[in-house]
RNA sequence: UGGGUUAUAGUGUAAUGGUAGCACUACAGAUUUUGAUUCUGUCCGUCUAGGUUCGAAUCCUAGUAACCCAACCA
């Protein structure tokens, strides 16, 4: 039954690492810098630090990397807790780099103290051209010798706000020549008179990355420290700093990123898709955000799903947007709750129905029985979907055309008489007649039809506006193609309809319960959505096999 | 012309010297009061060239390709 599902490179690092004794229990940590929204990749990387944390039955911490005032504000830590907790999961610790500044300080001041950092005045063109290229070696700065003395007294008076930003800078001492960039005597204090969204004025120096980060893994204790692959040069340096330090030793592991076709997932590429109004904003549901998904529809279940599908390598990938989709329409089908609603409105008139009859009619829920039943009501008028009528019957064409018939959903079998056109030619109205032995639950007729379809009653029917979303990109990787990525866009990537009918049952919607229109996809309560303005998101589309019959024809 | 990382169906991911498997996609069929769901089946793969071995995706040698690294960003 149990399907022995293999272990990732990590997995079986962490229970090499627990079955040799080298820890008791594990601790990760999901450290995202708050400087942006959350998006999909991001949940990568929470599905598997948490996740982790849960299978191996250790902890995880939320730890934002805030080490760079001039980028990071409020807004962004409260949107990233909200949605690590919408995604399922719960953080041992909430902490902040910055919470260590103090400590990080009294650390940077052992490195000076044991001859392994200096204070350079060089120019950031000079510190630039100094450091060499990849093939060419650095060389060293003239403060590279200071003494150990003259070291600390600058670089308390560049805590102490003597100097303005630039002037100078801590840097390592490690070694000019090193293959690896990074070691070329990294920089690991600069100063910034900025505020600081939690430390406010009191400090105007503020770590490098390499130097808060590494370090805020030490001082709690994470034993697994995961990233992504593009920080592995810097593994060299984390190490180096661990050591020397003498703390308590995390080590580094790195994991592709995510790449999806279709979309981006930079954060520069999105802040800009915002800025410049390609988007409505990071929770626009075309957006690849964690918030824009979650608007869209998507539930946090199917977003783990997801993770877990795609698995966690080494190598560079490009995820199809289809497994997404996959993943969606899987968990959508169990969940949501089935309704009528017709997006492209047509009267269809039942000319045999009695004028002013209304039939209370029973129709499932969901899927399975357990999802009970519902009432809808049924008259004379209905309007149906405009593309489920044809003039003239196609090839395999299973729905309204002249002399066809059809079943309305959970009602009756109808059998379409003809049709009117107003004085543009456009069909404005569909005449059918009903079968009254056909009644759905009781048919008695014996008869059987190809197709079925959604409708609503005229007189029953509310106004609902439908959003419409397509891919937010034309080609596959906007990111690696010709020019500037916003060349790329989908115009066509939302489609309102302002004027679409549903059934009454929707007065009641909540923007937590997920809907199938039947026939038409999975659609979600957006919140712009009113008690007098009913405003529906379609998530995705369901699986359409005649669409691909009409290309083959 | 430095260093690092990675190469398995169209996509993603397993196989840890012993039958190349799974999922998505695509395609075909069955069921269906959603052309949905469900069910069944099909197509398609070890970067290249040598070598070691009874046996290689896995080990060795030499290539090739892709990605990352020269921010006072993370």
């Amino acid at each position: 039954m149990s399907e022995e599902k293999s272990l990732n490179f990590i997995e079986e690092i962490i229970e090499a690492d627990l079955t040799n004794g080298k820890y008791k229990t594990i601790l990760t940590r999901f450290p995202p810098e708050p400087n942006g929204y959350l998006h999909i990749g991001h949940a990568k990387s929470i599905c598997l630090n948490f996740g982790l944390g849960i299978k191996y039955k250790g902890k995880t911490n939320l730890r934002f990397d805030d080490t760079n005032p001039v980028k990071e504000e409020t807004e962004y830590v409260d949107s990233i807790k909200e949605d690590v907790q919408w995604l399922g999961f719960n953080w041992e610790k909430e902490l902040y780099a910055s919470d260590y500044f103090d400590q990080l300080y009294l650390l940077a001041v052992d490195l000076i103290k044991k001859g392994l950092a200096y204070v350079d005045d060089s120019s950031p063109e000079e510190i630039a051209a100094l450091k060499g290229t990849p093939t060419v070696p650095g060389m060293a700065s003239a403060n590279r010798s200071r003494s150990i003395e003259e070291n600390l007294q600058l670089f308390s008076e560049m805590k102490a706000g003597k100097y303005k930003d630039g002037e100078k800078v801590l840097r390592g001492k490690i070694d000019m020549e090193s293959p690896n960039m990074h070691m070329r005597d990294p920089l690991l204090y600069r100063i910034k008179h900025a505020h600081h969204h939690r430390t406010g004025d009191a400090w105007c120096i503020y770590p490098m990355y390499d130097f808060a980060h590494g370090q805020s893994d030490s001082i709690e204790n994470i034993t697994h420290s995961i990233c992504t692959l593009e920080f592995i040069p810097h593994r060299e340096l984390y190490d180096w700093l661990i050591e020397k330090l003498g703390t308590f030793s995390s080590q580094q592991y790195e994991f592709a990123r995510l790449n999806m076709t279709y979309t981006v997932m930079s954060k520069r590429k999105l802040l800009q898709l915002v800025t410049e109004g390609h988007v409505l904003g990071w929770d626009d549901p075309r957006m690849p955000t964690i918030s824009g998904m979650r608007r869209r529809g998507f539930t946090a279940e199917s977003i783990r799903n997801f993770c877990d599908k795609i698995g966690i390598a080494r190598r560079e990938n490009m995820i199809d947007f289809s497994l997404l989709e996959f993943c969606l329409r899987e968990d959508l089908n169990k969940s949501a709750l089935r309704v009528m609603g017709v997006l492209d409105p047509l009267i269809l008139i039942i000319t045999n129905y009695p004028d002013g009859q209304t039939e209370e009619l029973i129709s499932e829920n969901g899927p399975d029985e357990d999802y009970g039943t519902r009432i809808v009501s049924f008259s004379k008028t209905l309007w149906v979907e405009r593309e489920d009528f044809m003039e003239e019957a196609a090839k395999k064409w299973f729905r309204l055309a002249p002399g066809a018939t059809v079943r309305l959903k959970s009602a009756y079998i109808v059998k379409c008489d003809g049709f009117t056109k107003d004085c543009n030619g456009v069909v404005n109205e569909i005449h059918c007649s009903y079968l009254p032995e056909t009644k759905s639950g009781n048919d008695t007729s014996g008869i059987s039809v190809k197709g079925t379809i959604h409708w609503v009653s005229v007189a029953h029917a509310v106004p609902a506006e439908v959003r419409l979303y397509e891919r937010l990109f034309k080609v596959e990787n906007p990111g690696t193609e010709e020019g500037d990525f916003k060349k790329y866009i989908n115009e066509n990537s939302l489609k309102i309809i302002p004027n679409a009918w549903v059934e009454n049952s929707l007065l009641s919607a909540t923007t937590t319960t997920r809907y199938q229109f039947l026939r038409k996809g999975y659609f979600c309560l957006d919140k712009e959505s009113a008690p007098n303005k009913l405003v529906f998101n379609r998530t995705v589309t369901l699986k359409d096999a005649y669409s691909k019959e009409v290309k083959k024809l």
